[in-house]
RNA sequence: GGAGGUAUAGCUCAGUUGGUUAGAGCGCUCGCCUCACAUGCGAGAGGUCACAGGUUCGAAUCCUGUUAUCUCCACCA
């Protein structure tokens, strides 16, 4: 090889650590994860879900990963400007009870340090924990623009959440109000609708007798918390309920409490429900809440902001909720109004952070009114200008903003974006801007001061796919109108609700454009078990060990192959070996390709392509084109099985076969062009491999003769541009047919592996091209000489046979033969070819089939019938002779 | 209470607009350390494509229902 080539031989095993570690380092010196690589070339942008800075990677990023640098690799290799957005997120409430759970170890509570220094420990915490995720999305190969990483705390992620907010609260969509919210007494903040978890309990339904003031009887109602009744300001029914009618608008004495409340008449009430009645309490239910609204009932809060029963809960108060329900049920028993107790399971709300029972509360808080922005949202979907696959994501997607509520988004935490408000102490103004005001516009005075809560971290990872590309910072215009919109989304669908669809809102809202063009949705990584992998089942697995075992080429590889978009799918060890045995398999078949490269000087001979080199060279452009078809439309585990097949079962199995009689022989423009081809193919494999397999492909490519320095910027092989020849191809297979019909026979007879046999064919159609294919057939079905006769003129006695199109083939083998059970093998070859013939000329005889199936597949019916039909007769033949015999 | 996913070989899963003798990996059987690879090579066995109907010339694939299983959503106290 000359020296330009940096070709040199492998080592006899392939050591992943090393080997991934030195390209990643390259890949990073030489810039080629930046996205001023292929200036010019047309863009493609990728945002990377930012990870919880406080956590760790796991499963599910690598799978989320692994697919985002897939897709960037394949666009940079085609030539694409690429740019692909690393960051963390900071994940407020995770991050905080993090940092707090640690300083609690040593007896410190944030209140002991204050804001201020609290803040700054998060962010020392935040430092190391980043380092560990950056060196994780590393070990795995993603190639982002490093440059271009974000943190949604950052100052321009912060400039940007203070410019969407004032901006929206001068539109009039974002407010401030006293309503009733979800309140985690664990985490103490309020948390969103969707950050509350429904999950079933049992528990039980009290029947509660609730006097009336007149004293004329009592009204049962049934209710699963007791202890709210203490706030109880009425007792509903349905207005149609003929069983109430005479009692509304009559009042009840509230036993416990001796209030007297009124029997008022809603609609809501389901009258099959309990008993037809129901106490309300709106302070404490967000359906007794919404009623209290439509009958100005008052709100009579009973339990605080600790879950316990505060002042209004009279001879109750300081017990917690579930200490005050047990006196409550107590209590009512011993007064006699305790009718029954029904056991039930229903569905309790929790906290998604700490699985604490929400407590439904009303308080003031930060709103942003959903309807005008889901709109937008909607109709983007609906119209298809952006575009979910699986397709069937769309209808969650849909179905979730269709109902929306308003947006609860300020939150009682210490760590996160701080809410631009300020309020007057003189005149109670209240002023949203940017930066911070030092008086009152309205009255001039200096007593200002800032809304003490911070904005639920999904306000800012939800302006993501243009907070990172500089907005609203005037000079990174040319960036973002270069990368906006980004070209695909790649998230977990159980992130659809909290991050994609506020995406899509704020992107349409404030660039007055969608955020991405599609939303490719993944499943879990779910254990070996098919469970969900989780803490509390210790059944996670950590990448990282994987990786530092096996490597992060084989890993993932086994994240996306053998599954379906948008599918759960389970972690095998087995399949992730089987991943480790094909980089096994492309290393070696490389290694065989370099270790006959000696006198190979590219481009120094003349070509004389043969039946094999055309066929492999027709099945590359088959396997490159059905490759790119596959990644076009996100399927990349149909992608990788592509290259997969073609470069075990064609490349190795067959090709490297037919390769070395011809390496070894004496003809120097057969070695010769058995080496270009070799190294032709290898080369695209290595090439459709690499963004699947990034590390193995440059380590190998940068042993083989080329020009380029990285195998991250070579052309991705487009098949239109390949060479094929079908008929050559066509041949070939029939003579790879013929040498599995050869190795069967030998197998099923026993033939010694190694010993040489000879082969007599007999046909009249394929002599040519089993003559070409000669070499093959004696090297890949061990035999020594091959005889090629008319059709119908051979039969040899002694000899086992078979029939492809076309041929019959005798293996000659004296004193090996035992007739009879040649005959069963026939015998059951025979059988086996009766049944599909059967089969087609029942079909062929269906007037509605030759009436109504495209020509080409009755023609296809017909040749397959006909190849049958001629099998059936040579391998009858065949018997008759043998019985003969016999 | 709604909505959706899944059901194919012993196991885990592919099968892209309906037409292949239904495939892969692992496991299993038989034979091989054949000078790239035993993380391998060659040859096999193994499936009434959950069940019942329907549409169609033709269904693993489309429709309806049933069963099983997983998941999401939901303000029935």
């Amino acid at each position: 090889m000359c020296d330009c080539c940096k070709g040199h031989e492998l080592p006899k095993t392939y050591d992943h650590s090393e080997v991934e570690q030195k390209w990643y380092a390259f890949w990073e010196e030489h810039g080629y994860f930046s996205h001023k690589n292929n200036a010019g070339g047309e863009p493609f942008s990728v945002v990377m879900p930012p990870p919880n800075v406080t956590g760790q990677l796991h499963l599910g990023h690598a799978v989320d990963n692994t697919m985002q640098d897939i897709l960037t690799r394949w666009h940079r290799m085609q030539g694409h400007q690429t740019l692909w957005v690393p960051g963390c997120d900071h994940a407020g409430i995770a991050t905080q009870a993090k940092v707090e759970e640690h300083l609690a170890k040593d007896g410190v509570s944030k209140y002991d340090l204050g804001r201020e220094a609290f803040v700054d420990k998060v962010w020392e915490w935040k430092h190391q924990y980043h380092d560990r995720i950056v060196r994780q999305l590393k070990m795995l190969g993603s190639s982002c623009d490093w440059d271009q990483e974000r943190f949604t705390l950052d100052e321009g992620c912060n400039d940007a959440v203070n410019e969407v907010f004032v901006r929206l609260f001068n539109e009039g969509l974002i407010y401030r109000g006293t309503y009733i919210i979800n309140w985690c007494p664990k985490c103490q903040t309020t948390i969103s609708d969707i950050e509350v978890e429904h999950s079933d309990h049992a528990g039980h339904l009290w029947y509660l007798r609730y006097p009336l003031a007149d004293g004329t009887g009592y009204v049962t109602v049934a209710t699963t918390r007791p202890e709210t009744m203490l706030g109880d300001t009425a007792v509903a029914v349905n207005p149609a309920d003929e069983r109430f009618s005479a009692l509304v608008g009559k009042k009840i004495m509230l036993p416990l409490m001796n209030r007297e409340i009124p029997i008022i008449a809603d609609d809501y009430v389901d009258m099959e429900y309990g008993t037809g009645a129901v106490k309300i309490t709106p302070a404490h239910d967000p359906n007794d809440f919404e009623m209290g609204l439509r009958h100005n009932l008052p709100q009579i809060t009973v339990i605080g902001k600790d879950a316990k029963m505060n002042e209004n809960a009279g001879a109750y108060q300081g017990m917690d909720r579930d200490e005050c329900r047990a006196a409550v049920v107590k209590a009512m028993d011993e007064l006699g109004l305790l009718e029954k107790i029904e056991d039930i399971t229903h569905a309790v709300g929790e906290c998604y952070r700490c699985g604490s029972v929400i407590e439904p509360l009303i308080s003031p808080q930060w709103f942003v009114k959903m309807e005008p922005l889901a709109k937008p949202a909607i109709e983007a979907v609906k119209n298809g200008d952006i575009r979910f696959v699986p397709q069937r994501f769309e209808k969650i997607y849909l179905g979730w903003l269709e109902n929306i509520r308003d947006w609860c988004i300020s939150r009682q935490l210490w760590w996160g974006h701080r809410i631009p408000v300020w309020y007057c102490g003189d005149c109670g103004e209240v002023i949203c801007q940017k930066e911070e005001p030092h008086t009152c516009p309205q009255c001039g005075s200096a007593k200002l001061t800032r809304d003490e809560d911070v904005l639920d971290t999904w306000f800012s990872s939800g302006l993501w796919p243009f907070e990172t590309l500089g907005w609203p910072d005037m000079e990174e215009m040319a960036k973002l109108k270069k990368f906006y919109p980004t070209s695909v989304l790649v998230t977990g669908r159980d992130i659809i609700f909290f991050w994609v669809a506020r995406m899509i809102f704020t992107g349409l809202h404030f660039m007055e454009e969608k955020p991405f063009s599609d939303v490719f949705i993944h499943g879990l990584v779910l254990d070996a078990q098919g469970r969900k992998m989780s803490k509390s089942l210790g059944n996670g697995i950590d990448p990282i060990e994987i990786i530092e075992q096996y490597g992060a080429d084989p890993l993932r590889f086994m994240l996306i192959t053998g599954n379906t978009p948008g599918n759960d799918f389970r972690f095998q060890m087995e399949r992730l070996e089987a991943s480790r045995n094909f980089c096994n398999k492309i290393w070696n078949a490389s290694r065989f390709v370099l270790m006959n490269l000696d006198d190979y000087q590219p481009g120094a001979g003349e070509l004389k392509y043969s039946l094999a080199d055309k066929w492999i060279l027709s099945e590359l452009k088959a396997a490159a084109a059905s490759i790119s078809a596959n990644l076009g439309k996100y399927e990349l585990g149909e992608a990788a099985r592509a290259v997969y097949d073609f470069t075990w079962d064609y490349f190795c199995d067959w090709y490297i076969e037919t390769a070395k009689p011809r390496l070894y022989g004496e003809d120097k423009q057969e070695r010769y062009t058995a080496q270009t081809v070799l190294v032709q193919v290898l080369d695209n494999i290595l090439r459709l491999l690499h963004p699947f397999m990034p590390f193995i492909t440059e380590e190998i490519w940068q042993a083989l003769p080329h020009e380029g320095e990285t195998i991250m910027l070579a052309a991705w092989p487009q098949a239109d541009a390949m060479p094929d020849y079908p008929a050559e191809a066509e041949i070939m297979r029939l003579n790879m047919e013929a040498v599995r019909a050869i190795r069967n026979i030998r197998a099923e007879m026993s033939v010694q592996p190694g010993k040489k046999v000879e082969l007599i064919f007999a046909t009249d159609t394929a002599a040519e091209g089993l003559k070409q294919g000669e070499m093959y057939i004696k090297a890949l079905a061990g035999a020594n000489s091959m005889t090629i006769l008319p059709a119908n003129s051979g039969k040899p006695e002694q000899a086992a046979a078979a029939h492809i199109r076309g041929v019959d083939i005798y293996l000659p083998l004296k004193g090996l033969i035992d007739l009879d059970k040649e005959i069963a093998r026939l015998d059951k070859e025979i059988a086996n070819m009766d049944k599909e013939i059967k089969r087609l000329e029942g079909k062929l005889a269906n007037q509605g089939f030759l009436a109504k199936a495209p020509e080409a597949v009755v023609a296809g019916e017909r040749e397959k019938l006909a190849g049958y039909t001629e099998k059936r007769q040579s391998l009858l033949a065949r018997v008759d002779e043998l019985k003969g015999l016999n």
